[in-house]
DNA sequence: GGTTGTGAATACTTTCACAGCG
DNA sequence: CGCTGTGAAAGTATTCACAACC
Protein backbone atom coordinates (compact mmCIF):
# COMPACT_ATOMS: atom_id res chain seq x y z
CA UNK A 1 0.00 0.00 0.00
CA UNK A 2 2.26 3.07 -0.96
CA UNK A 3 -0.23 5.84 -1.80
CA UNK A 4 -3.45 6.13 -0.19
CA UNK A 5 -6.45 5.73 -3.19
CA UNK A 6 -7.28 10.23 -3.82
CA UNK A 7 -11.02 8.52 -2.75
CA UNK A 8 -9.54 7.73 0.41
CA UNK A 9 -7.30 10.79 0.91
CA UNK A 10 -10.69 13.23 0.30
CA UNK A 11 -12.15 11.22 3.23
CA UNK A 12 -9.62 11.62 5.46
CA UNK A 13 -10.72 15.26 6.76
CA UNK A 14 -13.80 13.95 7.73
CA UNK A 15 -12.63 11.32 9.98
CA UNK A 16 -10.50 13.35 11.76
CA UNK A 17 -13.54 15.96 12.05
CA UNK A 18 -15.55 13.13 13.58
CA UNK A 19 -13.02 11.72 15.89
CA UNK A 20 -12.16 15.37 17.07
CA UNK A 21 -15.59 15.19 17.99
CA UNK A 22 -15.49 11.81 19.90
CA UNK A 23 -12.22 12.91 21.54
CA UNK A 24 -13.73 15.96 22.68
CA UNK A 25 -16.76 13.70 24.27
CA UNK A 26 -14.30 12.20 26.46
CA UNK A 27 -14.35 8.71 23.96
CA UNK A 28 -10.79 7.05 24.04
CA UNK A 29 -11.87 4.03 21.88
CA UNK A 30 -13.99 3.38 18.75
CA UNK A 31 -14.97 1.44 16.36
CA UNK A 32 -15.44 1.07 12.83
CA UNK A 33 -19.24 0.78 12.84
CA UNK A 34 -19.62 3.86 15.40
CA UNK A 35 -17.26 5.94 13.25
CA UNK A 36 -18.70 4.88 10.08
CA UNK A 37 -22.37 5.97 11.50
CA UNK A 38 -20.50 9.54 12.46
CA UNK A 39 -19.06 10.32 9.19
CA UNK A 40 -21.60 8.24 7.06
CA UNK A 41 -19.35 5.97 5.66
CA UNK A 42 -19.82 2.27 5.71
CA UNK A 43 -17.99 0.20 8.21
CA UNK A 44 -15.66 -1.80 5.20
CA UNK A 45 -15.19 1.48 3.73
CA UNK A 46 -13.62 3.25 7.13
CA UNK A 47 -11.79 -0.36 7.86
CA UNK A 48 -9.98 -0.34 4.45
CA UNK A 49 -9.45 3.54 4.30
CA UNK A 50 -7.46 3.10 7.62
CA UNK A 51 -5.54 -0.02 6.69
CA UNK A 52 -3.99 2.05 4.12
CA UNK A 53 -2.73 4.22 6.74
CA UNK A 54 -1.57 1.33 8.65
CA UNK A 55 -3.54 2.44 11.68
CA UNK A 56 -3.44 0.04 14.29
CA UNK A 57 -6.54 -0.83 15.25
CA UNK A 58 -7.10 -4.21 17.66
CA UNK A 59 -9.22 -6.67 16.78
CA UNK A 60 -11.81 -7.27 18.73
CA UNK A 61 -11.27 -4.15 20.26
CA UNK A 62 -11.81 -1.19 18.04
CA UNK A 63 -9.30 1.87 17.14
CA UNK A 64 -7.63 4.11 20.10
CA UNK A 65 -8.87 8.13 18.87
CA UNK A 66 -6.31 9.78 19.72
CA UNK A 67 -3.57 7.61 18.42
CA UNK A 68 -5.59 7.65 14.94
CA UNK A 69 -6.13 11.48 15.06
CA UNK A 70 -2.28 11.75 14.87
CA UNK A 71 -2.11 9.25 12.05
CA UNK A 72 -4.33 10.95 10.31
CA UNK A 73 -3.20 14.41 10.94
CA UNK A 74 0.34 13.11 9.78
CA UNK A 75 -0.86 11.25 6.52
CA UNK A 76 -2.32 14.91 5.70
CA UNK A 77 0.74 16.58 6.73
CA UNK A 78 -1.25 18.45 9.64
CA UNK A 79 2.42 18.09 11.35
CA UNK A 80 3.90 20.75 9.06
CA UNK A 81 3.62 24.16 8.86
CA UNK A 82 2.19 25.35 5.37
CA UNK A 83 2.00 29.02 4.26
CA UNK A 84 -0.94 30.34 2.75
CA UNK A 85 -1.62 33.76 0.39
CA UNK A 86 -5.23 34.57 -1.00
CA UNK A 87 -5.55 36.54 -4.16
CA UNK A 88 -8.94 38.15 -4.90
CA UNK A 89 -10.39 39.78 -1.41
CA UNK A 90 -13.74 40.46 -2.78
CA UNK A 91 -16.88 39.31 -0.99
CA UNK A 92 -15.42 35.15 -1.19
CA UNK A 93 -11.86 36.02 -0.61
CA UNK A 94 -12.75 38.24 2.67
CA UNK A 95 -15.08 35.44 3.78
CA UNK A 96 -12.31 33.15 3.18
CA UNK A 97 -9.74 35.54 4.95
CA UNK A 98 -11.67 35.66 8.26
CA UNK A 99 -11.86 31.65 8.18
CA UNK A 100 -11.01 30.55 11.69
CA UNK A 101 -9.64 26.82 10.88
CA UNK A 102 -6.53 27.80 9.24
CA UNK A 103 -4.57 27.42 12.69
CA UNK A 104 -5.88 24.48 13.76
CA UNK A 105 -5.00 22.43 10.36
CA UNK A 106 -1.56 23.74 10.56
CA UNK A 107 -2.12 26.36 7.58
CA UNK A 108 -0.83 30.24 8.26
CA UNK A 109 -2.40 32.94 6.49
CA UNK A 110 1.10 35.20 5.69
CA UNK A 111 -0.64 37.44 2.80
CA UNK A 112 -4.18 38.96 1.12
CA UNK A 113 -3.67 40.40 -2.33
CA UNK A 114 -6.39 42.40 -5.12
CA UNK A 115 -5.80 44.82 -7.97
CA UNK A 116 -9.07 47.11 -6.22
CA UNK A 117 -7.28 50.44 -4.79
CA UNK A 118 -9.97 50.55 -2.61
CA UNK A 119 -8.91 47.56 -1.00
CA UNK A 120 -5.40 47.49 -1.00
CA UNK A 121 -4.47 48.67 2.30
CA UNK A 122 -7.63 47.94 4.21
CA UNK A 123 -7.14 45.35 7.02
CA UNK A 124 -9.14 42.38 6.75
CA UNK A 125 -9.13 39.16 9.30
CA UNK A 126 -6.18 40.93 10.99
CA UNK A 127 -4.35 41.13 7.21
CA UNK A 128 -3.51 44.15 5.28
CA UNK A 129 -4.38 44.04 1.82
CA UNK A 130 -1.62 44.08 -0.33
CA UNK A 131 -1.47 44.74 -4.03
CA UNK A 132 -0.91 41.92 -6.34
CA UNK A 133 2.67 43.92 -7.96
CA UNK A 134 4.04 42.27 -4.95
CA UNK A 135 2.78 38.81 -5.29
CA UNK A 136 6.13 37.06 -6.46
CA UNK A 137 7.98 38.73 -4.11
CA UNK A 138 5.88 38.00 -0.87
CA UNK A 139 5.04 34.27 -2.29
CA UNK A 140 9.31 33.78 -2.07
CA UNK A 141 9.58 35.95 1.35
CA UNK A 142 7.19 34.37 3.31
CA UNK A 143 7.75 30.64 1.74
CA UNK A 144 3.95 30.50 0.69
CA UNK A 145 3.27 26.92 -0.51
CA UNK A 146 -0.46 27.51 -1.10
CA UNK A 147 -2.56 29.75 -2.10
CA UNK A 148 -6.06 30.52 -2.50
CA UNK A 149 -7.30 32.05 -5.82
CA UNK A 150 -10.77 33.79 -5.30
CA UNK A 151 -10.44 36.24 -8.43
CA UNK A 152 -12.90 36.86 -10.90
CA UNK A 153 -12.44 34.30 -13.53
CA UNK A 154 -10.43 36.13 -16.37
CA UNK A 155 -8.16 36.84 -13.38
CA UNK A 156 -7.71 33.25 -12.25
CA UNK A 157 -5.50 31.81 -15.45
CA UNK A 158 -2.92 34.58 -15.21
CA UNK A 159 -3.38 34.66 -11.30
CA UNK A 160 -2.39 31.00 -11.28
CA UNK A 161 0.37 31.28 -13.57
CA UNK A 162 2.22 34.06 -11.00
CA UNK A 163 1.75 32.19 -8.29
CA UNK A 164 3.35 29.07 -9.74
CA UNK A 165 6.02 30.63 -10.69
CA UNK A 166 7.09 31.99 -7.54
CA UNK A 167 6.96 28.29 -5.93
CA UNK A 168 3.10 27.79 -4.98
CA UNK A 169 2.29 23.55 -5.30
CA UNK A 170 -1.03 23.67 -3.76
CA UNK A 171 -4.06 25.44 -4.99
CA UNK A 172 -7.38 25.70 -3.92
CA UNK A 173 -9.12 27.65 -7.14
CA UNK A 174 -12.69 29.71 -6.22
CA UNK A 175 -12.69 31.28 -9.72
CA UNK A 176 -15.64 29.45 -11.81
CA UNK A 177 -12.85 28.63 -14.49
CA UNK A 178 -10.65 25.74 -14.50
CA UNK A 179 -7.36 26.80 -13.98
CA UNK A 180 -3.72 24.66 -15.71
CA UNK A 181 -1.15 23.94 -13.93
CA UNK A 182 1.98 21.71 -14.29
CA UNK A 183 2.76 18.30 -13.07
CA UNK A 184 4.00 18.76 -9.46
CA UNK A 185 1.18 21.31 -8.51
CA UNK A 186 -1.95 20.32 -7.23
CA UNK A 187 -5.37 22.00 -8.05
CA UNK A 188 -8.77 22.05 -6.22
CA UNK A 189 -11.50 23.52 -8.19
CA UNK A 190 -13.97 24.80 -5.67
CA UNK A 191 -16.98 26.24 -7.54
CA UNK A 192 -20.44 27.45 -5.94
CA UNK A 193 -22.12 27.40 -9.57
CA UNK A 194 -21.10 23.60 -10.82
CA UNK A 195 -22.57 22.55 -7.09
CA UNK A 196 -25.63 24.19 -7.41
CA UNK A 197 -25.77 22.85 -10.94
CA UNK A 198 -25.12 19.62 -9.71
CA UNK A 199 -27.94 19.64 -7.58
CA UNK A 200 -29.81 21.26 -10.33
CA UNK A 201 -29.62 17.81 -12.36
CA UNK A 202 -31.41 15.74 -9.14
CA UNK A 203 -34.01 18.34 -9.05
CA UNK A 204 -34.76 17.79 -12.34
CA UNK A 205 -34.65 13.91 -11.73
CA UNK A 206 -37.08 14.02 -8.88
CA UNK A 207 -39.64 16.50 -10.66
CA UNK A 208 -40.31 13.41 -13.46
CA UNK A 209 -38.41 14.98 -16.16
CA UNK A 210 -38.41 12.08 -18.28
CA UNK A 211 -35.05 11.22 -19.78
CA UNK A 212 -34.47 12.56 -23.52
CA UNK A 213 -36.33 9.84 -26.45
CA UNK A 214 -37.58 7.48 -23.26
CA UNK A 215 -40.76 6.71 -24.52
CA UNK A 216 -41.32 3.72 -23.13
CA UNK A 217 -42.39 3.71 -19.17
CA UNK A 218 -45.53 3.20 -17.22
CA UNK A 219 -48.17 5.71 -17.37
CA UNK A 220 -46.80 8.62 -15.85
CA UNK A 221 -48.56 11.81 -15.68
CA UNK A 222 -48.19 13.74 -18.76
CA UNK A 223 -44.71 14.49 -18.52
CA UNK A 224 -44.36 17.89 -18.75
CA UNK A 225 -41.14 18.71 -21.36
CA UNK A 226 -39.99 22.05 -20.14
CA UNK A 227 -40.73 24.57 -22.44
CA UNK A 228 -37.42 25.90 -24.35
CA UNK A 229 -36.30 29.05 -22.54
CA UNK A 230 -35.64 31.75 -25.01
CA UNK A 231 -32.89 30.32 -25.91
CA UNK A 232 -29.37 31.61 -25.06
CA UNK A 233 -28.69 34.76 -24.13
CA UNK B 1 -27.70 4.10 -20.01
CA UNK B 2 -30.54 4.82 -17.83
CA UNK B 3 -28.75 7.87 -16.29
CA UNK B 4 -25.80 9.42 -16.16
CA UNK B 5 -23.35 8.72 -14.23
CA UNK B 6 -22.43 10.86 -11.81
CA UNK B 7 -19.09 11.74 -12.50
CA UNK B 8 -20.46 12.50 -15.78
CA UNK B 9 -22.66 14.66 -13.86
CA UNK B 10 -20.49 16.76 -12.05
CA UNK B 11 -18.46 17.29 -15.24
CA UNK B 12 -21.18 18.96 -17.24
CA UNK B 13 -21.18 22.51 -15.40
CA UNK B 14 -17.43 22.72 -16.33
CA UNK B 15 -18.83 21.92 -20.52
CA UNK B 16 -21.22 24.36 -20.04
CA UNK B 17 -19.00 26.98 -18.98
CA UNK B 18 -16.17 26.29 -21.83
CA UNK B 19 -19.39 25.71 -24.06
CA UNK B 20 -19.99 29.58 -23.35
CA UNK B 21 -16.88 30.59 -23.43
CA UNK B 22 -16.38 29.52 -26.87
CA UNK B 23 -19.93 31.21 -28.13
CA UNK B 24 -19.09 34.55 -26.28
CA UNK B 25 -16.05 34.09 -29.29
CA UNK B 26 -18.82 33.66 -31.95
CA UNK B 27 -17.59 29.78 -32.42
CA UNK B 28 -20.39 27.83 -33.78
CA UNK B 29 -19.19 24.59 -34.07
CA UNK B 30 -16.13 22.46 -31.70
CA UNK B 31 -14.84 19.24 -31.29
CA UNK B 32 -14.40 16.85 -28.74
CA UNK B 33 -10.57 17.70 -29.00
CA UNK B 34 -11.01 21.28 -28.70
CA UNK B 35 -13.50 21.59 -25.95
CA UNK B 36 -11.77 19.23 -24.04
CA UNK B 37 -8.32 20.81 -24.26
CA UNK B 38 -10.71 23.71 -22.58
CA UNK B 39 -11.73 21.95 -20.06
CA UNK B 40 -8.74 19.71 -19.32
CA UNK B 41 -10.40 16.58 -20.03
CA UNK B 42 -9.44 13.58 -22.30
CA UNK B 43 -11.24 13.71 -25.90
CA UNK B 44 -12.65 10.33 -25.06
CA UNK B 45 -14.15 10.79 -21.99
CA UNK B 46 -15.89 13.94 -23.20
CA UNK B 47 -17.05 12.24 -25.65
CA UNK B 48 -18.50 9.46 -24.11
CA UNK B 49 -20.00 12.02 -21.34
CA UNK B 50 -21.91 13.82 -24.85
CA UNK B 51 -22.61 10.45 -26.12
CA UNK B 52 -24.94 9.68 -22.46
CA UNK B 53 -26.75 13.24 -22.91
CA UNK B 54 -27.56 11.84 -26.50
CA UNK B 55 -26.03 15.22 -27.56
CA UNK B 56 -26.23 14.58 -31.50
CA UNK B 57 -22.44 14.97 -32.64
CA UNK B 58 -21.64 14.98 -36.54
CA UNK B 59 -18.88 12.51 -37.30
CA UNK B 60 -15.85 14.31 -39.33
CA UNK B 61 -17.83 17.40 -38.28
CA UNK B 62 -18.24 18.08 -34.57
CA UNK B 63 -20.92 19.32 -32.67
CA UNK B 64 -23.04 22.56 -32.53
CA UNK B 65 -21.46 24.43 -29.86
CA UNK B 66 -25.63 26.09 -29.23
CA UNK B 67 -27.48 23.13 -29.55
CA UNK B 68 -25.24 21.39 -27.05
CA UNK B 69 -25.29 24.18 -24.52
CA UNK B 70 -29.54 24.08 -24.66
CA UNK B 71 -28.75 20.13 -24.29
CA UNK B 72 -26.50 20.18 -21.19
CA UNK B 73 -28.73 23.47 -20.34
CA UNK B 74 -31.93 21.10 -19.48
CA UNK B 75 -30.17 17.92 -18.46
CA UNK B 76 -28.99 20.36 -15.56
CA UNK B 77 -32.50 21.44 -14.80
CA UNK B 78 -32.03 24.81 -15.67
CA UNK B 79 -34.82 25.24 -17.99
CA UNK B 80 -36.88 25.27 -14.92
CA UNK B 81 -36.29 28.00 -12.09
CA UNK B 82 -35.25 27.01 -8.56
CA UNK B 83 -35.77 28.94 -5.27
CA UNK B 84 -33.07 28.94 -3.12
CA UNK B 85 -32.61 30.25 0.53
CA UNK B 86 -29.75 30.55 2.45
CA UNK B 87 -29.47 30.00 6.17
CA UNK B 88 -26.43 31.23 8.19
CA UNK B 89 -25.35 34.87 6.95
CA UNK B 90 -22.06 35.36 8.42
CA UNK B 91 -18.97 36.52 5.79
CA UNK B 92 -19.31 32.93 3.84
CA UNK B 93 -23.66 33.77 4.03
CA UNK B 94 -22.96 36.72 3.00
CA UNK B 95 -20.54 36.74 0.02
CA UNK B 96 -22.85 33.51 -1.27
CA UNK B 97 -25.49 36.27 -0.99
CA UNK B 98 -24.15 38.75 -3.09
CA UNK B 99 -23.12 35.51 -5.56
CA UNK B 100 -24.03 36.92 -9.36
CA UNK B 101 -24.09 33.76 -11.10
CA UNK B 102 -27.57 32.46 -9.35
CA UNK B 103 -29.92 33.77 -11.92
CA UNK B 104 -27.99 32.45 -15.22
CA UNK B 105 -28.40 29.29 -13.50
CA UNK B 106 -31.75 29.13 -13.35
CA UNK B 107 -31.83 29.79 -9.67
CA UNK B 108 -33.81 32.52 -7.70
CA UNK B 109 -32.57 33.71 -4.27
CA UNK B 110 -35.54 33.76 -2.16
CA UNK B 111 -34.66 34.28 1.17
CA UNK B 112 -31.68 34.93 4.07
CA UNK B 113 -32.17 33.42 7.52
CA UNK B 114 -30.01 33.85 10.65
CA UNK B 115 -30.93 33.89 14.11
CA UNK B 116 -27.93 37.12 14.70
CA UNK B 117 -30.25 40.08 15.89
CA UNK B 118 -27.96 42.30 15.02
CA UNK B 119 -28.00 41.08 11.21
CA UNK B 120 -31.63 40.29 11.31
CA UNK B 121 -33.29 42.90 9.64
CA UNK B 122 -30.50 43.86 7.65
CA UNK B 123 -30.32 44.15 3.67
CA UNK B 124 -27.21 41.88 2.48
CA UNK B 125 -26.93 41.57 -1.49
CA UNK B 126 -30.77 42.53 -1.91
CA UNK B 127 -32.47 40.79 0.40
CA UNK B 128 -33.42 41.51 3.78
CA UNK B 129 -31.77 38.95 6.28
CA UNK B 130 -34.86 37.38 8.06
CA UNK B 131 -34.96 35.57 11.57
CA UNK B 132 -34.99 31.66 11.31
CA UNK B 133 -37.74 31.49 13.50
CA UNK B 134 -39.91 31.77 10.11
CA UNK B 135 -37.42 29.32 8.21
CA UNK B 136 -40.38 26.86 7.26
CA UNK B 137 -42.98 28.96 6.38
CA UNK B 138 -40.82 30.89 4.12
CA UNK B 139 -39.82 27.98 2.37
CA UNK B 140 -42.92 26.91 1.74
CA UNK B 141 -44.71 30.06 0.85
CA UNK B 142 -41.72 30.38 -1.61
CA UNK B 143 -41.19 27.27 -2.67
CA UNK B 144 -37.83 27.08 -1.91
CA UNK B 145 -36.41 23.56 -3.24
CA UNK B 146 -32.77 24.51 -2.72
CA UNK B 147 -31.05 25.66 0.58
CA UNK B 148 -27.49 26.90 1.28
CA UNK B 149 -26.39 25.91 4.71
CA UNK B 150 -23.34 28.54 5.97
CA UNK B 151 -24.13 28.07 9.73
CA UNK B 152 -21.52 27.24 12.64
CA UNK B 153 -21.21 23.32 12.65
CA UNK B 154 -22.95 22.74 15.96
CA UNK B 155 -26.00 24.46 13.80
CA UNK B 156 -25.80 22.70 10.60
CA UNK B 157 -28.21 19.51 10.92
CA UNK B 158 -30.80 21.08 12.97
CA UNK B 159 -31.21 23.50 10.09
CA UNK B 160 -31.02 20.49 7.88
CA UNK B 161 -33.56 18.78 9.42
CA UNK B 162 -35.93 21.97 9.44
CA UNK B 163 -35.37 22.87 5.61
CA UNK B 164 -36.36 19.41 4.75
CA UNK B 165 -39.27 18.72 6.66
CA UNK B 166 -40.26 22.00 4.91
CA UNK B 167 -39.81 20.76 1.26
CA UNK B 168 -36.59 21.43 0.47
CA UNK B 169 -34.77 18.69 -1.37
CA UNK B 170 -31.46 19.76 -2.27
CA UNK B 171 -28.90 20.96 -0.14
CA UNK B 172 -25.50 22.75 -0.64
CA UNK B 173 -23.68 22.68 2.94
CA UNK B 174 -20.86 25.18 4.24
CA UNK B 175 -20.77 24.44 7.68
CA UNK B 176 -17.98 21.56 8.58
CA UNK B 177 -19.74 19.06 9.83
CA UNK B 178 -21.60 16.42 6.84
CA UNK B 179 -25.66 16.70 7.77
CA UNK B 180 -27.38 13.22 7.01
CA UNK B 181 -30.83 13.58 5.18
CA UNK B 182 -33.58 10.85 4.12
CA UNK B 183 -33.59 9.47 0.59
CA UNK B 184 -34.97 11.20 -2.10
CA UNK B 185 -33.01 14.66 -0.20
CA UNK B 186 -29.49 15.61 -2.06
CA UNK B 187 -26.77 17.07 -0.27
CA UNK B 188 -23.44 17.88 -1.12
CA UNK B 189 -21.06 18.99 0.90
CA UNK B 190 -17.92 21.81 0.33
CA UNK B 191 -15.51 22.14 3.08
CA UNK B 192 -12.77 24.39 2.83
CA UNK B 193 -11.11 23.01 5.66
CA UNK B 194 -11.24 19.81 4.26
CA UNK B 195 -10.47 20.70 1.05
CA UNK B 196 -7.07 22.69 2.63
CA UNK B 197 -6.31 19.58 4.44
CA UNK B 198 -6.09 17.29 0.98
CA UNK B 199 -3.44 20.20 -0.31
CA UNK B 200 -1.56 19.44 2.43
CA UNK B 201 -2.07 15.44 2.04
CA UNK B 202 -0.20 16.28 -1.60
CA UNK B 203 2.06 18.56 -0.63
CA UNK B 204 3.03 16.38 2.12
CA UNK B 205 3.84 13.73 -0.45
CA UNK B 206 5.92 16.05 -2.42
CA UNK B 207 7.91 16.84 0.50
CA UNK B 208 9.75 13.85 -0.07
CA UNK B 209 8.09 12.39 3.17
CA UNK B 210 8.83 8.78 4.33
CA UNK B 211 6.50 6.38 3.87
CA UNK B 212 4.19 6.10 6.74
CA UNK B 213 5.39 3.10 7.88
CA UNK B 214 6.30 2.49 11.74
CA UNK B 215 7.65 -0.50 10.96
CA UNK B 216 7.46 -2.89 13.83
CA UNK B 217 6.49 -1.97 17.63
CA UNK B 218 3.72 -2.14 20.11
CA UNK B 219 4.09 1.12 21.49
CA UNK B 220 4.28 3.87 18.51
CA UNK B 221 5.61 7.16 19.70
CA UNK B 222 4.02 9.83 19.17
CA UNK B 223 7.40 12.11 17.67
CA UNK B 224 7.26 11.24 13.80
CA UNK B 225 8.19 14.18 12.74
CA UNK B 226 10.06 14.57 9.48
CA UNK B 227 12.56 16.79 8.64
CA UNK B 228 11.41 19.83 7.52
CA UNK B 229 12.86 20.11 4.30
CA UNK B 230 13.08 23.53 2.99
CA UNK B 231 12.23 24.41 -0.68
CA UNK B 232 13.64 21.61 -2.24
CA UNK B 233 13.29 21.01 -6.37
C1' DG C 1 -9.92 13.50 -45.43
C1' DG C 2 -11.98 14.23 -40.19
C1' DT C 3 -14.53 13.17 -36.06
C1' DT C 4 -18.01 10.84 -33.53
C1' DG C 5 -20.01 6.90 -30.98
C1' DT C 6 -19.10 2.79 -28.65
C1' DG C 7 -17.77 -1.99 -27.38
C1' DA C 8 -13.79 -3.91 -25.18
C1' DA C 9 -10.01 -3.41 -22.15
C1' DT C 10 -8.10 -1.47 -18.31
C1' DA C 11 -8.10 0.84 -14.01
C1' DC C 12 -10.09 2.14 -9.95
C1' DT C 13 -13.49 1.90 -5.98
C1' DT C 14 -16.63 -0.17 -2.99
C1' DT C 15 -18.66 -4.01 -0.89
C1' DC C 16 -18.64 -8.65 0.71
C1' DA C 17 -17.46 -12.15 3.74
C1' DC C 18 -14.51 -14.44 6.57
C1' DA C 19 -9.96 -15.65 8.47
C1' DG C 20 -7.24 -14.10 12.15
C1' DC C 21 -6.30 -12.18 16.27
C1' DG C 22 -7.18 -10.02 20.79
C1' DC D 1 -16.98 -14.19 21.69
C1' DG D 2 -16.06 -9.05 18.92
C1' DC D 3 -13.84 -6.41 15.66
C1' DT D 4 -10.18 -5.64 12.48
C1' DG D 5 -7.68 -6.51 8.21
C1' DT D 6 -7.90 -8.17 3.71
C1' DG D 7 -8.33 -11.04 -0.39
C1' DA D 8 -11.91 -11.71 -3.76
C1' DA D 9 -16.05 -10.15 -6.01
C1' DA D 10 -18.87 -6.72 -7.74
C1' DG D 11 -19.60 -2.38 -9.36
C1' DT D 12 -17.94 2.13 -11.65
C1' DA D 13 -15.07 4.97 -14.31
C1' DT D 14 -11.72 5.88 -17.75
C1' DT D 15 -9.13 4.93 -21.71
C1' DC D 16 -8.35 2.56 -26.00
C1' DA D 17 -9.03 1.80 -30.64
C1' DC D 18 -11.66 1.44 -34.52
C1' DA D 19 -15.91 0.93 -37.28
C1' DA D 20 -19.28 4.08 -38.88
C1' DC D 21 -20.37 8.00 -40.87
C1' DC D 22 -19.99 12.85 -42.82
Amino acid sequence: MRALPPTTVARLPGYLRSLGGLASEGVTTTSSDQLAELVGASPAQLRKDLSYLGAGGRRGVGYEVDHLRRQIAQALGMTEERRVVIVGIGNLGQALAAYSGFADRGFVLVGLFDTDPALVGTEVGGHVVQHVDGLERAVEEQEASVAIVATPASAAQPTTDRLVSAGVTGILNFAPRTVRVPDGVDVREVDLGSELQILGFHARQRSGAAAPAEPAGPAVEPAPEPEPVPAAD
